[in-house]
DNA sequence: CTGAAAGCGCTAACAT
DNA sequence: ATGTTAGCGCTTTCAG
């Protein structure tokens, strides 16, 4: 344990014959501070072993650089990606990020908001938990003025911003693709259609159909919770129906793996019997076989959008209160287990 | 902006006519004072929203109740899990976590270590970059007193506690399954084999080859990167060795996805030309096809047990430096990959 | 270009 | 059971 006695600036002031107002300035790079006691100043810092109390400064700065990430879950690809993304870009600009996981639960969420509150980030970049429905819990920050980013789950809370893909137009887009490969009867799994992301796929599909001509039905669309065993159970729901669908278009691409699994277990033909598309492109979706069509959904991308937004607005480099919405792009990338039609040359490769 | 003004102790104590040293005791919980004022002080902070100051307190105190995570790749399903692991036992314990991560780059690890070492991290939790072979960055924390585990990838710096599963003993087991299996030329695609999980699992791969007099070939071992191209190209340098390889350990899953998955466009049968082991039990294991037999690489419990030895330490509940060494659970998980005796009944279930 | 000094909010002796 | 008070290390006026 034992701890060495701290270098503070008083020490160095001290060594050099300095005041500590010097030595303060010289360590930020003010221009202010002469060349050569500056010089001076980072030598013995240095060579004493020096290292800055982040404590005493912010509790005279009140400014934390820190962002809080708040995240519905840690364990899937797509939050890792976003994780990811938002890490590059705050270390970049010298912001340390504190995680903190919802488990998709509401009280979980609320729980961390306020400890991210008392931590007093300086910013907050979330994606909301599966049950979420009230969100006075960011009401703390926007009431301190601390911005906050929402991504992937968003809902609009008092003007905070929100980065999303068009998932929209990409649930309309998966399902015409299946249409036009000459699906007719669409089964759709997904997950709580109160969250954005679930409901606008699910608008998306029903367009597709709408502009087709096609009937909506609604025993065709399984709501589940998108673990693997959602996918192996809608399959085995789509065994049991006559006649079978003859296409799928499925939010998740793990789901949608164990799904086309289940079903050539029993001996039903992935794309001849029924064309699947899967959503967020992880890189399960080219290994499995049929290689999967699927939605790109980029995480990385959203991670580093939705960090830079918030960091320009706290350097003051922009204002996020300008911005409602921004929209990553995304779309859909066509393998086989969607192909009925035209079986592509060349698209065993990638 | 607007920040409005911040609710300190002394407002509190000046409201109830109170000294401050009541208030900051009553605040944490301090059984000295009455259960009266106690009730009183609660119910005002709750009204004028106080929240604590952290960084008054640290300045105080100097424990920061923040632990460093440096890790060496955000992007892996491994790392994933580990890092949830970790997260949830320093939520439970109320430590914040500071994540880092090196890209696999010395350079950066070294940084990460000196702003984790500057931002006074409480203990640290660590996984080696790939070309880390200076270890000078973590004596920054020893001489501190500044406590630090490794998982995964570790190297015994100067009594540090190091998290590992037997790498030893699975790359032997892995190998020896495929020689069971009527193996007799094993390849064998790695990694960096300065690293110790990847120099580990090639003498268990190496043990089991002479336990059964088999001899070792120099070409066969394939040292690459684990991207996914490794894994392709690899593969297409196992078909153009004749004779081929009868079996392959490859130290991770999404390499040997990639790896049979070429296999199989060329025409080569997984298992029956070629058995093939990977390492991990990524979710993909048992979704593609054949299913993999793998070694499971239980991320989450190793990231548990880091964290809570770690904390354990920092709480005085147990002193670290008396464990070298902790191993975790782990071993072969037998599907049909590897199989070219018995086909098992019942494998494809899970 | 440099110094002196106040104060950020909290904790922990040391009183009472 | 409660109060007084001296810092923790830093930044930032204000004055030279």
């Amino acid at each position: 344990m034992s701890k060495k006695k701290e270098i503070t600036i008083y020490d160095l002031a001290d060594s050099l014959n300095i005041s500590v107002a010097t030595v303060s300035r010289a360590l930020k790079d003010d221009p202010v501070v002469s060349k050569k006691t500056r010089k001076k100043i980072f030598e013995l810092a240095e060579k004493m072993g020096y290292r800055a109390n982040h404590f005493a400064r912010n509790l005279r700065v009140r400014e934390t650089n820190t962002i809080g990430f708040m995240i519905h879950e840690l364990k899937s690809n797509f939050s890792n990606a976003v994780l990811s993304g938002v890490e590059k870009i705050a270390t970049e600009a010298g912001y340390d990020l504190i995680i903190a996981h919802s488990a998709e639960r509401y009280e979980k969420e609320v729980a961390n908001a306020r400890n991210l509150f008392n931590k007093r980030v300086d910013g907050i970049i979330a994606s909301l938990a599966f049950d979420t429905r009230n969100y006075d819990h960011f009401k703390w920050f926007s009431d301190k003025g601390v911005p906050v980013v929402f991504f992937d789950r968003v809902e609009r809370v008092r003007g905070n911003t929100v980065v999303v893909i068009d998932n929209y137009r990409c649930g309309y887009e998966a399902t015409r693709h299946l249409i036009e490969q000459g699906c007719r009867r669409i089964a759709h799994v997904t997950s709580n259609l109160a969250r954005n992301v679930y409901t606008d796929r699910f608008k998306g599909y029903r367009a597709a159909l709408d502009e087709a001509g096609l009937a909506f039905e609604d025993h065709l669309v399984m709501v589940d919770n998108l673990s693997e065993n959602a996918g192996i159970s809608s399959a085995e729901k789509i065994l049991g129906m006559q006649p079978m669908p003859d296409g799928a278009f499925i939010t998740n691409d793990f789901v949608a793996a164990a799904f086309i699994k289940t079903l050539k277990e029993n001996q039903v033909a992935v794309p001849g019997d029924i064309a699947v598309v899967g959503f967020n492109n992880d890189a399960i979706a080219h290994l499995i076989e049929p290689s999967l069509t699927t939605v790109n959904y980029p995480g990385i991308e959203m991670g580093e959008v939705a960090a830079r937004a918030l960091i320009n607005h706290l350097k003051g480099a922009s204002d996020i209160r300008q911005i409602d919405t921004v929209i990553i792009n995304s779309g859909l990338i066509v393998r086989r287990s969607s192909l009925k039609k035209k079986p592509l040359i060349g698209l065993g490769k990638k």
